[in-house]
DNA sequence: AGTGCGGCCTGTCCGC
DNA sequence: TGCGGACAGGCCGCAC
């Protein structure tokens, strides 16, 4: 489910009522998640002073003394502040009590979510050491996509989506990138000149930003930490818009498939 | 090393 | 009305 502005707003969300909070109680309901959820996790965690919510890529760091919180909201997962006694939903499967009454909850229907727990530097974890660079930093740019991708032959909307080379770019807005900047989501990415990849990189960071802005973007489930959409929607070009007319040229916009993920573009506007 | 695919899960929708 | 298949904001791990 969500990419980069639906973590970040997220992490925005919920890291006001957990700063400088004590964690009182952990309750794992459903510990069969991508991974299974450590045992120990509850031990460590009760008790910590809540100290740092970030964010490296899609991954959220809640850090502590004794150690970090590694969540991943996987396809389906969020993350939601609520009184403690508020009723269970289905596929709350974490909870996480803190010293003001309230509690964070996981609730993740496909289980494609993460729960870690690290008692070293999060950022050496063997899941989060090879990332690419975060979108919205300065060691993003033209210049960093034109440098990984000489010789490669995958397709640049994969290519843009693959995290060890940049962080955050999921399914929707690989695609809303690749129409901004004009870009046919098959071409080879080892086959885009260095200029047009400055596009593509400003068509990212772009994206990305206005998208977070808007609170991220909900297509069927996605809801912030308050239970609010966001609504990028609103204002996406091509994702999801199939058969209907381009907003620059009225040209119908296109599906296909690349490894198991729709893609969406404009076959006047991109090539 | 790079590429592509299966698999992890549940919910929803669509066609038969 | 069921039932099967396709599909859904991700990404790891494994073959080639």
């Amino acid at each position: 489910m969500p990419e980069l502005p639906e973590v970040e707003t997220t992490r925005r969300g919920i890291e006001p009522h957990l700063l400088g909070r004590t964690v009182t109680a952990v309750v794992v309901h459903q510990p069969r998640l991508r991974r299974r959820v450590p045992a120990r996790l509850g031990k460590e965690l009760t008790g910590q002073r809540i100290d740092t919510v970030a964010r490296r890529g899609k991954y959220l760091l809640i850090g502590t003394e004794a150690g970090t919180l590694i969540l991943h909201l996987g396809m389906s997962g969020s993350l939601r502040i609520v009184a403690g006694d508020a009723p269970l939903r289905p596929h709350d499967h974490l909870e996480f009590a803190v010293d003001n009454g309230r509690c964070l909850r996981l609730h993740d229907p496909r289980r494609f979510g993460l729960a870690l727990w690290t008692t070293r530097d999060p950022l050496q974890h063997v899941l989060l050491s090879k990332l690419g660079p975060e979108p919205l930093s300065d060691e993003f740019s033209g210049a960093h996509l034109y440098a990984h991708s000489r010789n490669r032959r995958i397709a640049v909307k994969p290519f843009i989506m693959d995290s060890h080379i940049v962080v955050g770019v999921g399914n929707i807005y690989a695609s809303e990138a690749l129409f901004r900047a004009g870009i046919d989501p098959r071409r080879a990415a080892g086959r885009i000149a260095r200029a047009r990849y400055q596009r593509l990189a400003a068509a990212i960071t772009s994206t990305l930003d206005d998208a977070l802005r808007q609170g991220g973007t909900t297509l069927r489930d996605y809801l912030n930490s308050d239970g609010e959409p966001g609504y990028f929607r609103l204002h996406l070009n091509v994702y999801e818009r199939a058969a209907q007319p381009c907003r620059v040229c009225r040209t119908p916009i296109r599906q296909l498939r690349q490894g198991q993920r729709s893609s969406y573009y404009c076959p006047n506007c991109q090539h």
